[in-house]
DNA sequence: TTAATTATTTAACAAATGTTAAATGATTTT
DNA sequence: AAAATCATTTAACATTTGTTAAATAATTAA
């Protein structure tokens, strides 16, 4: 596989299941590049996902309409999954839309091919079990933060996590990330200047 | 198997996964069901989780201590999994205690044995991926609720969605799932009277 | 059954966050 | 470069939730 481009999902698969070099050949041919301009969508509402991404370059948002307006669930961070998991294990028809934040670029795997590896290699089906062990409990990390934490520490720990993605992500996805109005994070970054 | 007391875990189980009735019975002899008495500990602080329970009878609640004070992240509802999944996943010490807040019956299965059906069964693999995959679905259903809803709307849906819950567990569980303090869910309920 | 403990409510005041509306700044398009 | 659009800040006021401290109610243990 092209080391160039594959290096950051390789590292990544390798921090939960052991592959070989022929072993990851199985997944060459089934991963398809997309390469999204800012503000492009890679899952539209009402559409079945049918792909699953990893954020090779740039940052993903899943959102959905809520009384009418936009509200992000998740910022994807760099080099990690991303999907409308509801409607991609069901599928049905996505609530959830998922668009470029900025430019990205994306190593997409669909979902019958997944399901191809899964059934035929046991390593695959272990491979994605613990992926998604892994985004479960950073799931549960982020309920926690919301029970026992501020607007404010939340903020903070985001700032030291992933300082490069408040820098390159607007504010208003920041603040829904962080489930808080804009005009509010804009005050509390105000409160935290000195 | 015994069908009185298998009879929620394989209705469960069969939602995800198709087993034949010889291929349950490679779970039987991993299973030990666990007694637990209103506020006995399944899983301690700083223990190594190492079994996962199926709530056949009772509530669970998952907590820990944040500032000295008890933190309830989790209720688990009737017929669930549960687990202290960071440490059971990493085989770490738990941070997360498992208590049971009602009397319960616990179906449960130690981590070597799960993953010796794992490794055995691809099977058995597939159905902990989707378990997973709906606990991850759940808590992001959770987090949204967090952005977007008032308590006030989360209470009530709690109410919705599990009245016997709101019955049999102390209202400081319930406050702490939902994010608040237990005097303002007081107010809340207070303010819903009439 | 009484005493002790645990759970829930109440209330006054404080702090955090939301709402509305507008101003300012930055970026993109024409 | 000017106009248009998008992003961020600001401010006044409203609402929600937290804090502290106590009273009352319900449950459990002696």
């Amino acid at each position: 596989m092209n080391p160039e481009i594959f290096e950051n999902i390789i590292k990544f698969i390798n921090q939960f299941v052991d592959f070989k070099e022929e072993e990851l050949i199985a997944l060459q041919n089934k991963i398809e590049i997309v390469q999204l301009k800012k503000n492009e969508i890679f899952i539209q509402e009402g559409e079945i996902a049918d792909r699953i991404a990893f954020t090779n370059k740039g940052y993903l948002k899943v959102y959905y309409y809520h009384e009418g307006e936009e509200i992000t669930r998740d910022i994807t961070p760099l080099h990690s999954f991303a999907t409308a998991l509801p409607s991609f294990v069901s599928q049905t028809p996505s609530f959830e839309i998922i668009s470029a934040i900025t430019d990205c670029e994306l190593i997409t795997i669909n979902k019958s091919d997944l399901e191809y590896l899964y059934s035929s290699f046991p390593k695959w089906e272990r491979l994605g079990r613990k992926i998604i062990e892994e985004m479960f409990v950073e799931s549960q990390r982020r309920i926690y933060s919301f029970i026992t934490e501020t607007a404010e520490i939340r903020y903070k720990k985001l700032l030291k996590q992933y300082p490069d993605m408040i820098r390159d992500v607007p504010l208003k996805y920041i603040a829904d990330f962080l489930g808080i109005k804009l005009q509010s994070l804009s005050r509390l970054r105000k409160s935290l200047e000195w």
